[in-house]
DNA sequence: ACCTGAACACCGTTCAAGT
DNA sequence: ACCTGAACACCGTTCAAGT
């Protein structure tokens, strides 16, 4: 998937790169400190500024003036590596998203803003939230990503138990609903990162009118 | 120029890897007949049982029996064919909506087959949806892509104006509702194929409960 | 335990040349 | 007009070897 995406461009200048490149660090001298953190913060920059498809082993490796092979010692492959950054990608949502439901005061309200910070999260950072939900992360199920992703959706599930104990959502299954409920925050964060709303959207506006929607649907009420 | 006469047949290993080499036409013959319609077929035939990232234009180059850069006649570069085959993919998703609601009686039952129909092509047809929607046409927006992208949105607005002007839908505006209703099916859409809802999820029942849900809401009616 | 460097098997793209 | 073949500038991954 990641060789598919956007070709880097090529620079017909190597050899003057070669002379401007990132200081490295004598061979005899290992990276000393969390080489695994300082893996996981490099590529999540990397992705954040140059999104997934520029994200290169050889790249972080040479920015951290450490062998581009180094990274194996710490994580199975690129894949892995990805799955960590999804990981925390994970954890910092979970974070945002119950942020929003307390602030709004755990009703309706707090419903609506976790929608709100749903949506302000993809768009915010659109490259990593792709790489949590775009597939890149494939082969061996990471189980502390599973983790992770879980426990954000269960921020969701426990929102609606919240709400149907105080009357004020349908006593469908909580699960049920929250895989309805998530589907709409996560389709319309997909289709506006993409830019499948057209460049100047209004992502908030789109996400309030969705919220309303969701509350009352879309029948005519007489 | 003189190295050119080196006859080919006096190296064994080329020889013997020839032969074991899918078939390819005599290089005086040229590859006669659509070669820009054999490209987007072998390419979407590759999507399909690969995957994406399983498209290489040396593969498919090979298996038509045609250099690898025989594509540059007729398209700008890798991305120019994935936007002929995502732009395929929108014309055979809008005739699949189109027939669905016009099965399904044009009402509020021809909504809900719509919606069938979305989420079905999507399982049925993962890697090409993913090429749809997935960002992976990139640089220079298409114009006929975009096109054909419009055209399927399209059918949602028309069906949506079709039921406001029958009383069967709020009279909201029908892009935005278009955009909302867009947004959960292709929520659904995306969590199913990419295994978020669990491998073993019926994604027939998740949508028809989200179908449901759409139409008359979240909220506690008393 | 941790990291390196060379090697391997891939990529997409450009371009002069051939028919 | 259409296609080739070599060359170029990249990739991720493996593995014997070094400290």
């Amino acid at each position: 998937m990641l060789t598919l995406s956007t070709p880097r461009a090529y620079h017909p200048a190597v050899v003057e790169r070669r002379s401007t490149r990132p200081r490295r660090k004598r061979p005899s001298q290992y990276h000393h400190g969390d080489l695994r953190r300082a893996l996981v913060e490099e590529a999540l920059r990397t992705i954040q500024s140059e999104g997934v498809s520029g994200l290169t082993l050889r790249g972080v490796g040479e920015t951290l003036g450490v062998s581009r092979t180094a990274l194996y010692r710490h994580f199975k492959d690129k894949s892995g590596l990805l799955a960590e950054v999804a990981r925390e990608g994970f954890r910092t949502f979970r974070l945002e998203l119950i942020d929003a439901w307390e602030r709004g005061g755990r009703g309706s309200q707090g419903l609506e803003d976790m929608g709100m910070a749903y949506v302000r999260f993809a768009v915010a950072n659109p490259s990593h939230y792709r790489v949590m939900f775009g597939g890149f992360v494939v082969g061996t199920p990471d189980a502390a990503l599973l983790t992770e992703a879980t426990g954000a959706f269960q921020v969701l599930v426990d929102a609606i138990i919240w709400l149907q104990q105080h009357g004020l959502m349908r006593d469908d299954d909580p699960l049920q609903l929250a895989g309805y409920i998530w589907s709409v925050v996560h389709g319309i964060a997909m289709l506006v990162i993409d830019g499948q709303f057209g460049a100047q959207a209004d992502a908030a506006m789109l996400t309030r009118f969705a919220l309303e929607r969701l509350r009352t649907g879309t029948d005519r009420r007489d």
